[in-house]
Order: C-alpha cells, then sequence, then structure tokens
DNA sequence: TATAATTATTGTTAATTGTACAATAAGTTT
DNA sequence: AAACTTATTGTACAATTAACAATAATTATA
C-alpha cells in the first residue's frame, strides 16, 4: 500500500463540516460560524473541524459542531465528500460534508472555540464563504431539496405545531415555485398529520389550525402498506 | 488544528473504492476483485486502494480502477464514504465509494495489479466480502435504485440497442416488482426513445423491436419544458 | 356596529395519468 | 399448418392532478 508522507504537517488529514438547517421568516436558513483564526479569519465559514485518527465520522461531527457551537442532540447525516488537494491552503484537508435538520426554536447555538459568532443565515443571502464553502453549501442545500421531495423532513425543520400554510410556503420556498392551496392540502392528504386543539395566535388574521406530525403513524403505514412518501 | 499522529503507520490514510455495475441475463451485476494479498488474501472486493496525498478523490478512483481492472473511460460518481475507525485491520482508513453504470459488452476487465481475478458477480450472489465491503456495496446499490428512480441512468447500463422488455426487466429487478408490460410502454411514453430500423436477432420467438435512447432530446427537454424523470 | 380586508378552508369540474385486463400480431418450434 | 411464445396495441374504469370558484372565520377600519 502506499505510504503517507511524513515529512510535512498537513499532509493528509481529515475533516467533518456539519451544515445546520433551519426554517424561520418563511425561509429555509443555514447555521454559520465567523472564523477566529487564520486561514480565513474573519470570514464565515460552515461550521467543521479535523476529525482525530481514532473517532468515527459522526461522532466527530456531533463533537466538532457541539465545540463551535454547543449545539448537542442534533440529527446528523452523512452529505457528500470534497477532496480537491488544495482545497485547504495549509495542506492536503479532505473533508466529508454532514447536514442536519432542526427547529431554530428548539435550539440556541453559541459560538465558542474557535468561532467568534454563530448566526442563522437565510441560503439566498450566504456571502462568500471560507474555503470552498460555498460548494459544500450547494450540494447540500440540493441534498435536502431532494431528501424533502421523498421523505418527510419537512416535519424536522417546521415547528412542533405548525400551519399548513407554513408547511407550503418551506416547498414553496425549496422548490422555487408557487403552489395553488387548495391542491397542497389535497396533495398531503395521506400523510398522517394530527389535527390539534390549538390554533395559530397573535396574527392580524384569521388564525390557521394548528397541525403535528404523526411520525409514529407515518412509520406503521410505511412497514404495512408499503406506504412511500412523494411531494414534488 | 488537531495534528495527525505520525509515530504510526497507516494511522490516518484515505482510500477510494469503484463499485461498477452491469446489467446481464436479466440481472444487476456487480464488478469484483480476488485479492492477492493480505489482509483478507483471496477474499472477494470491491476494487479500491489508497488516494495518493495530492491526488484528486476522482482521479485517484479511476487510477485505481485501471490498476486493479485495467478499465479506462468509466464515468464514476461519488457515492457514500465509510470511516469507522477499526474497519481496515491495519489501521485508520476512511473510504469513500464510488460506483459507476457501464455496458457490460462494452468493455473487457482484466485483473492486474494485486487483484488475482476480476468477475461479475450478481448483486444478489455477492459472498462475505473483505473489510466492510457487504455494507458499502449495500448502500451504493441503494444508491443505485433511488438512481434509476429519478434519472434515466438505466441507458447507461442497458445495452446501446435495447428492447423495451429488457428495459422492463431491469426495472423489474431493481424494484423487486411485477410490472404490466402494456402499462410499462405508457409509463415510459414521455422518455424520448428513438425506434431503430432493427430487431432482435437469435431469439427462440418474435424477435422485438430495439431502440436506443434519445439522449440530445432529452437534455433538450429537461432545459425548455421543465421535464423530469420519474419512474416507481 | 357594519363593512372591508385578509387569510383559511372546502368544493367542483375537467384533464391527465394509472391500473387491470383483453385482444391481436409476428415470429419460432413441432 | 397448428401450437407456442413473446411482442404490441387497445379499452374501460379508477385515481390523481390542476385550475379555479366559493365559502368561512377572523382582524382592522370607518
Amino acid at each position: 500500500m502506499y505510504k503517507i508522507a511524513f515529512d510535512k504537517f498537513f499532509t493528509y488529514s481529515f475533516s467533518a463540516d456539519c451544515v445546520i438547517f433551519g426554517f424561520k421568516n418563511g425561509e429555509i436558513a443555514v447555521l454559520m460560524i465567523k472564523r477566529a483564526m487564520d486561514p480565513f479569519k474573519d470570514k464565515w465559514a460552515i461550521p467543521g473541524d479535523l476529525v482525530y485518527p481514532d473517532e468515527d465520522l459522526m461522532d466527530a461531527s456531533k463533537r466538532i459542531l457541539f465545540e463551535l457551537t454547543q449545539l448537542t442532540d442534533v440529527d446528523l447525516h452523512q452529505a457528500e465528500t470534497f477532496g480537491k488537494p488544495n482545497r485547504h491552503p495549509q495542506g492536503r484537508v479532505i473533508t466529508c460534508a454532514h447536514f442536519a435538520l432542526l427547529r431554530i426554536d428548539d435550539f440556541h447555538p453559541q459560538a465558542s472555540s474557535w468561532a467568534k459568532k454563530v448566526e442563522w443565515i437565510p441560503i439566498h443571502k450566504v456571502p462568500k464563504l471560507a474555503f470552498d464553502h460555498n460548494e459544500i453549501l450547494d450540494s447540500t442545500y440540493n441534498l435536502l431539496k431532494q431528501k424533502l421531495a421523498i421523505e418527510p423532513v419537512c416535519f424536522d425543520i417546521l415547528p412542533e405545531k405548525f400551519t399548513l400554510s407554513e408547511m407550503q410556503t418551506l416547498y414553496e420556498y425549496a422548490f422555487e415555485t408557487e403552489m395553488d392551496k387548495a391542491n397542497f392540502r389535497k396533495k398531503i392528504k395521506s400523510i398522517p398529520i394530527i389535527k390539534l386543539d390549538e390554533k395559530q395566535k397573535n396574527v392580524k388574521h384569521r388564525p390557521a389550525q394548528l397541525f403535528s406530525f404523526d411520525r409514529a403513524k407515518f412509520n406503521e403505514m410505511v412497514e404495512n402498506d408499503h406506504y412511500s412518501f412523494k411531494m414534488y
């Protein structure tokens, strides 16, 4: 087998990046940190750092996300791996992107370690980022859109109690298309959601009915009936 | 940043694996090599090896595939990355799986380097493999099935000239479901395929019409009409 | 208090697509 | 020539989608 070159620092290392998506004010946003150190000091970046030599990738992602943003209990999934030899100015770093969807209101990220700031940035307002992080973000956002079409991940990013209009707005934002209200409701008829005894509050118009996702029923349906989630 | 440990060979290295799919005799098959060296000597494995420190991931995949099987001009795509700390008995090796679909009849793999044998093995007859390669194969095959549902990749794996029954058989095999012939033909009506002036030969029954995929038309349709490929 | 404005929710119809199954066609084998 | 096998086309009905109309429940305003 090929021997790694031992005479240079950083010749061959591996990192994990965590692309965290949320939904707020009708926009999908991504959690970014401002770097407190070089390279790319003061630039916005996706939270990420090197994986320890004996550490599992997923464990590393969770540790790194916690170190930089203090977030815990985030359900991460693997995305694309980026390995251009020159993507890191200080040496060869191959990085494996991970992503998660979470309810912004239920989490309270705080900058720590070498992260100077943490902030939710709407996906369409993300500036030029450190390293190849714009490319990583694009790839991962595409993956998110694909997931939204075939898995019930919208309920990971919507509030626990949501209105049908909020759900529709999420899909309209992600798919960049306007949908008919009546038809949207018919389209989602087969998804098991629970009509709550609660309505929207503090809105300047007729308050909408609140719903929540019936995950147990959904899992049961998938097992029994070959139900498959489809939104597009 | 974390420093990689320099005092052990193999502490931290990176490999690329190439999962090559083909379609023959009504079965999806995968190209496997028999290992000529330890660890897992004489076991079947997915072609793969270490990435050079200054080599791009995709370049590495192509080089490695060529070194082990002599295949060139294979269109590889990235799949999942596997990074359990103990997945390689000799040290930490993170591997990035890649996959390709090709027309078996157009390629002639030959074992070379430390590959003792190369062989197409039907996906449902794959034995216990070296390392975590069964897991890698499963993950990549799932990706293939997902692609078959939403992209016209079936035409990469079917012969250049194919019959509609062959196409149906491929989908029936991948989705593990029987389909109605008449309805299958209606379902694919919107996919641009060219009816050739040629029929099947050397069959013991009425020969079927041959078709080929009209990729130019397909690309045009995607651009103009928001056409989207859907098979499920 | 009535009316306008806004958003939520439900309904109606026609067009499209999917499903089940029948019928016919074109070859090969006996 | 008849039987057999597979290819190909057609038909009728069900289910889904899409466009658009209508109604309901609130809040804001005159």
